[in-house]
DNA sequence: TCATTTAGATGATTCTTGTCATCTAAATAA
DNA sequence: TTATTTAGATGACAAGAATCATCTAAATGA
């Protein structure tokens, strides 16, 4: 009752739109944010616009309230979670020792903990060859953010992008946490990741 | 005419049926390497069944007489691919001077041409985020293959597996080639490829 | 009070899959 | 000749997908 009466209250026009405006916007970013861990663990084609949504704590119809097809929502998707990678990274940018920030960085990336876990880590790892057929459309916010993880790591290591040693060093992650995830759990993982952190350290040195 | 005499020509029972059979084995061989391009180019969901037995000169009807599902294929098609892939390298493995071979090696898989040519290169570049998703029936097939590819890098390079050195090194091939191909084609993809040949070489030294 | 807007739900559509029963044409065997 | 086998073709089917028109319930504004 009270919550009706407050909002009987007049408001501010910019008030009055933010309460339904708000609540888009959380559905907006609960669509983003499942799509985002979905496509990571099953796919991007694997997974369906319905799960997304039942995901999301909506059904499925509502979806176009929010994007206007599926490509858009990868798109977004896509953009969310490596906006999420590099904010990781951003820490080894700024920090007062940029090399040890930026080996913790590496020794994150290469744990096994990131190999289980696809649907919260690395996009580019997690989807690579999937991410190779998008449509058009989707090529230059995926080309933009593979050069702004570039950038961010050609900072960390001490330089500017473009950085022969920067790209070493990301291809180099992806190939061992993807390499790590084609081959069974087992006991030889930790000695391959170490081989994998001695060769990092040796491309950033 | 005369190949109607011939063919009424009394035959040993299995030369009788080698002529079927083979028709068979050659459709059915036209049908995995078919397949093997197709999904190492397009993507192995993207791909229909259709698709391929178009390609391979057949309809989609006559799948079934090959195959028991779809899966049966992708799994055909993943250890010809791959079995492909070791035979190049077996050279390395075989050679007279084992480094200098593998280097050829390694020069090849880091090159533009491989980066461009996605449906005849390396099958677990093409794929990788792709099989992380197949059934269980599929996993041992793939486990295998990685486990052949690694034990033919470990003796180019002059051990046995499991070798750390092999691992860190078919983990950067991997991921130099997926990276390059996440990039426009431009004039830097020939400067990463050769920070990424200088890598794999401090790798094998 | 009543009219308008809109986030989300329902349900239908259209398309594409993988799958399979059935048909054909040719080759083999009797 | 006639019967049998079978690789491949035809066509249908069910399941699942993306998409979208329409309905609903609630909130806003007059």
């Amino acid at each position: 009752m009270i919550i009706i009466q407050i909002v009987n209250h007049p408001k501010t026009e910019i008030d009055m739109a933010r309460a339904t405006a708000l609540e888009k916007s959380r559905s907006h970013d609960r669509i983003v944010h499942q799509a985002s861990l979905l496509f990571r663990e099953n796919g991007i084609e694997a997974t369906g616009l319905s799960e997304i949504m039942t995901a999301a704590g909506l059904t499925h119809g509502g979806f176009y309230r929010h994007f206007k097809s599926k490509h858009a929502l990868v798109a977004a998707a896509l953009t969310h979670a490596i906006t999420a990678a590099v904010s990781d990274m951003a820490e080894a940018e700024t920090a007062a020792d940029k090399r040890a920030a930026l080996g913790r960085y590496v020794a994150l990336y290469l744990s096994p903990e990131h190999v289980q876990n696809r649907a919260q880590g690395c996009p580019l790892a997690a989807m690579q060859s999937e991410l190779a057929h998008q449509p058009p459309e989707l090529q230059k916010p995926l080309e933009d953010g593979v050069a702004h993880v570039l950038t961010v790591l050609a900072a960390a290591i001490g330089g500017s992008a473009p950085s022969p040693k920067a790209q070493a060093l990301l291809a180099h992650l992806m190939g061992a946490v993807s390499l790590a995830r084609l081959s069974p759990p087992n006991v030889e993982t930790e000695t391959f990741l170490q081989a994998a952190r001695k060769t990092a350290a040796e491309i950033i040195a």
